[in-house]
DNA sequence: CGACTGATTGAGTTTCCTCAAGAACTGTGG
DNA sequence: CCACAGTTCTTGAGGAAACTCAATCAGTCG
């Protein structure tokens, strides 16, 4: 009897418990526990700390402030730039649910980047104390630390390649594009964006000027690829959209066998 | 007198040693030795496993091969990049001597770009499971390779920021100029620079064509800022070189406002 | 409701790309 | 050593793409 009610209890701190463990979140497998069981993920489990909430244009953390704790996107999203001495912003990327920020500071003591919420976004917080601890007990943490600094090296450089392009539609084919397959991975339907940045942002991020960007979405629109309204951005031609992205390569392809 | 025999001969040994070991390398303040000393270093050394030469072209490593070491630049220079499943390049950086390589591939087993000599250039190499081994048993050490992971990151956000400029001459400028400051830490006389690479890695890198950076070269010349001779480039007037690195600053920080 | 920010659209201009030709250098073979 | 072919670099002319400036419209927030 004692038991059974012993049981019970437990049970109910672990109900408690799991709707916010990693083991029981949606992001599950695409975040920081992929890979990782049993009572290993529950040492990870331990480990974050702290879930906070971030209004619109607050900062989850400043270029040059010293380096604590690694954050995960649990809802809504971020953005990340840098700040030139001269005062001029870069645009790094955005984030969404299951996706790691603050890998920039990992390897010194202090953010070489900002992030900023682009929207109201609950975040998990990471510290990098007991992240190290667990890690050095746990191999396999150790090494899925490891493949998310490499997915954020993968994204700097799909980056410079999209910037790299000289004509602006593709630039802004492929940041769409990459949205769109990011949403599928969130099983979010990919056809329905909701851009949470402003143009500006977008813009910034593409090396290019707001109104290019607001008449490239005309003319995507124009052109029956989508249906835009301001924020809500729906792709209509999923194989129109993944063509421009490659508009040009195909066409010097072309040229090189001809 | 066994003993002293046995103290000269291991003094011979030392001075063959010391020709070819890290802790004698001119770069040695610039390299993965930084800030390690003593027994510390003589294990990272041992690890140095291999010493190559590369012709011009010929390529360190290539994007998807299999990871087994970083490399270290000793003389010469190599340029890295990426090539789109389209078959177009994305060059990422240009690799001077005490600069490390090859760390896009540590956080997977396969490397994520390519690398090549762009002249005749030497090489350290480090095997990555005897450099794990040692990492793990000299923390100094592995708080040093993150060091050079984080200095990678600083260099792809900087050719970010680089990117992000519409002006074309501010772009080279800003090339010139970061390629001026390498030479100087590696006491080189920072207004004489020898370009190893080609115009057309130098358009591709800073997201421009060919024609474009000659022109700005020529323009850059007629303007009294460089003295221009092929592949020899003399920075004539500094000051007006880090002038033109930020001169569009104000226009950029109205876009970026948003 | 009015001020403000954000987004769109238009007109005009500049910059940079494209195409094309020629010059300078590199390497090879006679 | 020179001639050559091939590559790399430079320069010019023309045009297209993207930027600048300016006005308008649509949302948002106090």
């Amino acid at each position: 009897m004692a038991i059974e009610m012993t049981e019970n209890s437990a049970a109910l701190i672990d109900l408690d418990h799991l709707r916010r463990s990693c083991g029981s979140c949606a992001l599950h497998e695409l975040c920081l526990p992929a890979g990782i069981n049993g009572s290993d993920l529950d040492q990870l489990d331990a480990t974050v700390h702290d879930k906070r909430a971030l209004d619109r244009g607050k900062a989850l953390f400043r270029q040059g402030e010293s380096f604590h704790a690694l954050y995960v996107v649990r809802s809504g999203s971020l953005k990340s730039f840098v700040e030139s001495p001269g005062g001029d912003l870069q645009v790094l990327g955005f984030h969404l649910p299951g996706e790691i920020v603050g890998v920039d500071g990992l390897t010194k003591d202090h953010h070489l980047c900002s992030a900023e919420a682009l929207e109201r976004t609950s975040i998990c917080e990471l510290p990098y104390l007991q992240l190290q601890q667990v890690t050095s007990e746990v191999p396999a943490l150790q090494r899925q630390l490891m493949r998310v600094i490499s997915r954020e090296m993968v994204a700097e450089q799909s980056h410079m390649v999209m910037m790299g392009k000289q004509q602006a539609q593709e630039r802004l084919a492929i940041f769409l594009h990459s949205l769109s397959d990011r949403y599928g991975r969130l099983s979010r339907d990919p056809t329905v964006l909701t851009l949470s940045m402003s143009r500006y942002d977008i813009a910034n991020y593409l090396g290019l000027v707001v109104e290019t960007v607001s008449r490239l979405f005309s003319r995507m629109e124009a052109a029956g690829v989508l249906k835009v309204n301001r924020k809500a951005v729906r792709v209509l031609r999923p194989d129109l959209l993944a063509e421009m992205c490659g508009t040009h390569v195909a066409a010097s392809f072309r040229n090189a066998i001809g």
